[in-house]
DNA sequence: GCTTTAAAAAGTAATAT
DNA sequence: ATATTACTTTGAAAAGC
């Protein structure tokens, strides 16, 4: 049976790690080509990888936050390409970082319209945010698993919140079970 | 600790005598905006309570009071758009949003979406519109709306569009500019919302 | 709170053709 | 009048103001 949850695209996958050592994001800048470094704006040292298709924010403490990767695999794919980057310029970095996904962005089709003035009141006002005069998007925050899903007029939506792959699926089987029980799914 | 105590009371003085400020802002951009006393009255309640809650703390009065006037004039059924409510404060459209969003879920407003229907009165008498046209604007906006249309799309464009096509329809034609400036939207907006809605009613032109 | 990164959803706005 | 481009919202981490 194809249901919404297998129209479950992940997006954005937001990981942290460290290195354990610490860096002069200056050099460094000067040693990656292509990477950015505005302390006045940011502290962190930009660096982007193209395959996979990641950004990385570098920082003195030796810290690094991966985002823009598709997957889970993606994120350990480019965190590798970039402790081999440092190990190239003769940077310690530890032999397996461990890293820590912090935020999982997925989308999904409930695949009917919805009608969001009635869906704002049948899951209640109180637990739900819906100000089309500035986002078109219903915002629900649900409690398990702990996500924020923002619903549109389509039936389109966004999961995001979440750390586990399953919490996109969970969360989607959820709200469809809430909605269908409210008669407002088509 | 006594400290922390001292300093309760510190923070609630100081609310206390930033009340005045923040009430005599909110007369101040009531009048501007031509609200009646009530509406003043229900935003001083809810900036009083959002003082006793705390919510004040890292925001600007100013653009809490405005938040609470927007909110008041929501509940009170006559809606300001974003954008009127911006023009007679000095805090940012963005950030009234913003506010608006923390004291009302903060507090339980529990506040529904604006009605679209809200804005019609006004909009249409400033446009010198016939009852007959903002009869038919109001049909409009039912039908569609219950044709689930309205999902994402902002009241004040909607009811634009509504108007706009009302006074076609009653040969009393205003120009896409003429309505899309009282209502503070783009004719693009107009121009989009008022495509869906006259398919959706199944008028041809 | 803010700063920066990335990505989706859909509406609206500003600017270009 | 239409076509881009850009901005609105959600979430999380990083270091520092």
């Amino acid at each position: 049976m194809s249901g919404p949850a297998d129209s479950i695209e992940i997006q954005n996958v937001v990981a942290s790690t460290g290195i354990g050592q610490e860096l002069d994001l200056e050099a460094l800048a000067d040693d990656l080509p292509g990477a950015d470094f505005n302390p006045d704006n940011f502290p962190g040292l930009v660096y982007r990888t193209q395959d996979p298709k990641a950004a990385a924010l570098i920082f003195r403490s030796g810290k690094i936050v991966c985002t823009g990767a598709k997957s889970i695999d993606d994120v350990h794919e480019a965190l590798g390409i970039i402790f081999d980057k440092l190990r190239e310029l003769k940077i310690p970095v530890d032999d397996e970082p461990e890293i820590t996904v912090q935020n999982i962005v997925s989308s999904a089709d409930l695949g009917h319209n919805l009608n969001l003035n009635a869906l704002a009141i049948g899951l209640g006002l109180e637990d739900v945010e819906y100000e089309p005069e500035q986002f078109p998007g219903l915002v629900y925050r649900m409690d398990e698993p702990k996500v924020v899903i923002l619903l549109f007029g389509s039936g389109k939506i966004v999961i995001t919140g979440g750390k586990r792959t399953d919490d996109a699926e969970t969360a989607v089987e959820e709200i469809v079970e809430r909605i269908d029980a409210l008669g407002l799914l088509g | 600790r006594l400290r922390k105590w001292q300093e309760r009371i510190r923070t609630k003085d100081a609310g206390e005598r930033n009340l005045q400020f923040a009430l005599s802002e909110v007369d101040r951009m009531a009048s501007a905006l031509g609200v009646p006393r009530s509406v003043r009255e229900v935003a001083s309640v809810i900036y009083r309570r959002a003082l006793d809650e705390d919510l004040i703390r890292g925001r600007s009065i100013e653009g809490v009071a405005t938040a609470c006037l927007y909110a008041a004039c929501r509940k009170e059924g006559i809606p300001r758009s974003l954008e009127e409510i911006a023009e007679v404060s000095r805090v940012e459209r963005k950030e009234i949003g913003r506010t608006y969003r923390y004291v009302s879920q903060e507090l339980g407003l529990e506040m529904r979406p604006v009605d679209p229907k809200k804005y019609v009165p006004r909009f249409s008498s400033e446009l010198d519109l016939s009852k007959e046209v903002q009869s038919k604007a109001n049909e409009i906006i039912e039908t569609t709306a219950e044709q689930g249309l309205l999902s994402g799309k902002s009241p004040t464009g909607y009811a634009a569009a509504a108007i706009y096509a009302a006074s076609l329809l009653c040969n009393e034609k205003k120009t896409q500019r003429e309505v899309a400036d009282v209502a503070q939207v783009t004719e693009v907006t107009i121009r989009n919302r008022y495509q869906e809605q006259i398919e959706a009613m199944g008028i041809h032109t």
